[in-house]
DNA sequence: CTGAAAGCGCTAACAA
DNA sequence: TTGTTAGCGCTTTCAG
C-alpha cells in the first residue's frame, strides 16, 4: 500500500539510487543533469506518483506560491466575477488564492491581513475599508507587495486597480439630467467606504454644474445593501414630493428601490426612473432592465493579479519597491441604458 | 528600521534573553513556563510585533491550517453564499480557506486537486463532476480528509453534504401537479452532474404516480446557465403545443425562461407558469417573482466545514479514516410559493 | 554531471 | 522551569 502522502524526495532519491540534490535538480528543471539520470529519475516520480512538498520548499524559498484576497464579501455580486479574473490568470502562474471576507470591519481586516502574513502568502490584494489606512502603512514599511482593489486609501503608495467611481456617477447623473430629468435624488453608498464617497461626489459634481445648490437635499444614505436601498426609498416616499428619477450608487440598492416602489405602486420608469451602477448579471434580469455603469469587474480582477506579480518579481530581484511600483490602473465604466429610465 | 518579516523565534530568544525552545512554548500557549519569564517573551514579541511562521510550523506540525475548497464557478449565484458558510466557521478555528474554480472540467479538477495536495492542505471541500470518481478514489488511497458538496459521486465513502435533489425536485413537481397544471415541462441541468441528474429523477417520479408515461417527452435539456434555460425554452416555444407549467432545475434557467417568454410576448404566469430551484437572492428580486425551492446554503457551508474538520481531527489521532467518516448530511428544501406559479 | 552538508523557522523529545 | 538537540522536506552552495 503506498501512501502517496508519505512519500519524499528521499525515498525517490533512493529508489533511483541518486542524492536528494539530483531528484530535486530534476524537479525543478535544472540544467546540468544526465538524461539518462533525468529519466530514471522520472520514472520513479511517475511511479511513485511524487508530489513535492511545497510547504518544504516554501520554507527555504521564502516563497509560498499563494496570494491572499481579502475582501468585504464574497457574497456580494460584484466580488466574485473579480475573484474569478484573479484566479484565472494567477492559476496560470501556478498561484493559488486564499480570500477573506471581512464585512469591511477593520477588525477583521486586520486580523485576515495578520493570518495571511503568517500563511507568508507572496503578496495581498486588498479592498479595505478607509478607516484601516494603519494596516496599509504597516505592510509598506515591510516593503510587503500589495494591491489594492476598487478603492484607494489616500496616502498608500500602493497601486489601486479601480474603475474611476466618481466620474462615473458623474456621467450617469449627467446622462439622467440630459434626459430631461430635473429632480434626482442619490441614494448614497457606505460612505465611510471609498466609491460611496467618490459615487457621491459624482453625483454632486453633476448637480452643481447644471446649477444645483444646497446639494445634501438630493442624497440619501445608504450602504450597498439592497435593504439600506429599499429603506432609503421609503423615507423618500415619506417625504414631500417625489423626485423623478433616483440613481442608486449601486444595482443592488436600485433593486431595493424597486422593491419599494412596487409595494407602493410605482412604477418604474413612468412613475419615477431608476439608475443603478456596476451592471451586475441581475440588472438585466429585472423588470424593468436596469439603466447602470458597467463595470469591467473580471478584467479588475486579472489585472489586479498581475500588478501584484510584477510587485513580486522585483521585490525578487531586490529592488526598492518604492521605485517599480506599477502606476494605478482606471478603467472607464461604459453606459448601459436600459429600460427603467425610459422616459415618455 | 524594523522589518517585521525578517524576525524570527531566534531574535525573540536572543532579545529575551531566554531559549528558542521557551519562546515556542508561550507563542504555544503551553503550560510550564515561569509567569515571569512569559510576560518578558510577550513584551519582547509585542514590542518587535512578531508573528510565527506559519510554513515552517506547518512542515514540523505537517498540518497547515488551510483547507482547499474546489466547486465549479464561484461566480454562479450558488457557491458564494455556500462559501461565505464555509469561511465563517472555519475562521473561527483559524483555518483558512484556498478556492478554485475549476468549471466542472474533470482535467482542471485533477489539477485544482493536485495543486491543493501540493499545498499540503489539511482536507477538501470538493464539488465535482460525476466522471471524476478517479480523484476520489485516489483520495481515498491516501485517507486524505474530504467532504463531498452537493453532489455525491456514487461509490465514494467520503461523506457529502448536500440538499435531496431527488425529493426536492419530486415536491415541486408535485405543487405544480396540486396545482391544477397538468402539463409540465421540465428543463433539466447537466446530466452529467449529480443535481442534474437526481432532478430530473425527481421530476420524472412525481409524474410517474400522476400516472404519465413517455416521459421524455416532458424534458427538455439544459445545463443549469440562464442561456441554457433560455434556449429551452425557445425550442419549446417552437413545439406544437404549449405546456402549463415549466419546472426548470435551477433559478438561472428560470430566468431564461423569463427572457424567452418576454420576447415571446407570454406573460408568466398567466400565459404559462414557471418553477425554479435553489431560491437565489435573485428570485425574489425579478418580476413576477419566482417560485422556487430554498436551499439552505450557507448552512451547507457551515455543516461541510465542521464535518471536514471532524475528519481532520480524528485522523491526527489516528483512527482508521474509514470507522470515524460522519455521516452523510442530506437537508430538505423548502418550498417557496411567489407569483411565478399563481393560477387564475 | 553529481553528492555532502548546511540551513530555512519552527516543534518536541530528552536532559538537566 | 528551562535548554540542547534533532529533525520536518526541501534548495543551494561548494567540492569533487
Amino acid at each position: 500500500m503506498v501512501y502517496g502522502d508519505k512519500l519524499t524526495i528521499k525515498d525517490i532519491a533512493k529508489k533511483a539510487d541518486v542524492s536528494i540534490t539530483t531528484v530535486s535538480r530534476v524537479i525543478n528543471d535544472k540544467p546540468d543533469v544526465n538524461s539518462e539520470t533525468r529519466a530514471k529519475v522520472l520514472e520513479v516520480i511517475e511511479k511513485l506518483d511524487y508530489k513535492p512538498n511545497n510547504v518544504a520548499r516554501g520554507l527555504v524559498l521564502n516563497q509560498t506560491f499563494s496570494i491572499g484576497l481579502i475582501i468585504p464579501d464574497i457574497n456580494n455580486p460584484f466580488f466574485p466575477e473579480v475573484a474569478r479574473g484573479i484566479e484565472d490568470i494567477a492559476n496560470e502562474s501556478d498561484y493559488s488564492v486564499i480570500f477573506s471576507s471581512t464585512d469591511n470591519k477593520v477588525e477583521r481586516e486586520k486580523k485576515a491581513v495578520d493570518l495571511m502574513l503568517q500563511k507568508k502568502v507572496d503578496g495581498l490584494i486588498l479592498s479595505l475599508s478607509m478607516q484601516n489606512k494603519d494596516t496599509l502603512r504597516a505592510l509598506e514599511k515591510q516593503e510587503f507587495p500589495v494591491v489594492q482593489l476598487d478603492r484607494n486609501i489616500p496616502g498608500s503608495y500602493y497601486p489601486t486597480v479601480m474603475i474611476n467611481h466618481k466620474d462615473s456617477a458623474y456621467r450617469a447623473t449627467n446622462y439622467l439630467l440630459n434626459n430631461g430629468f430635473k429632480k434626482i435624488t442619490h441614494i448614497s453608498g457606505a460612505v465611510d467606504t471609498f466609491p460611496g464617497q467618490e459615487r457621491k461626489k459624482g453625483f454632486v459634481a453633476a448637480l452643481k454644474e447644471w446649477g444645483y445648490d444646497d446639494l445634501e437635499n438630493f442624497i440619501v444614505k445608504g450602504n450597498f445593501s439592497r435593504e439600506s436601498g429599499y429603506k432609503a426609498m421609503i423615507k423618500i416616499l415619506n417625504s414631500s414630493d417625489l423626485p423623478e428619477a433616483i440613481f442608486a450608487a449601486n444595482d443592488m440598492m436600485a433593486l431595493g428601490v424597486y422593491q419599494a416602489c412596487k409595494e407602493n405602486n410605482l412604477k418604474v420608469p413612468n412613475d419615477i426612473a431608476v439608475m443603478g451602477h456596476d451592471n451586475i448579471e441581475l440588472s438585466n434580469l429585472v423588470d424593468p432592465s436596469l439603466t447602470t455603469m458597467k463595470q469591467p469587474k473580471y478584467k479588475l480582477g486579472e489585472i489586479a493579479f498581475s500588478k501584484l506579480l510584477e510587485i513580486i518579481k522585483s521585490k525578487e530581484n531586490k529592488e526598492e519597491i518604492r521605485e517599480v511600483l506599477p502606476e494605478n490602473k482606471i478603467f472607464s465604466t461604459q453606459l448601459i441604458i436600459r429600460d427603467s429610465t425610459k422616459n415618455n
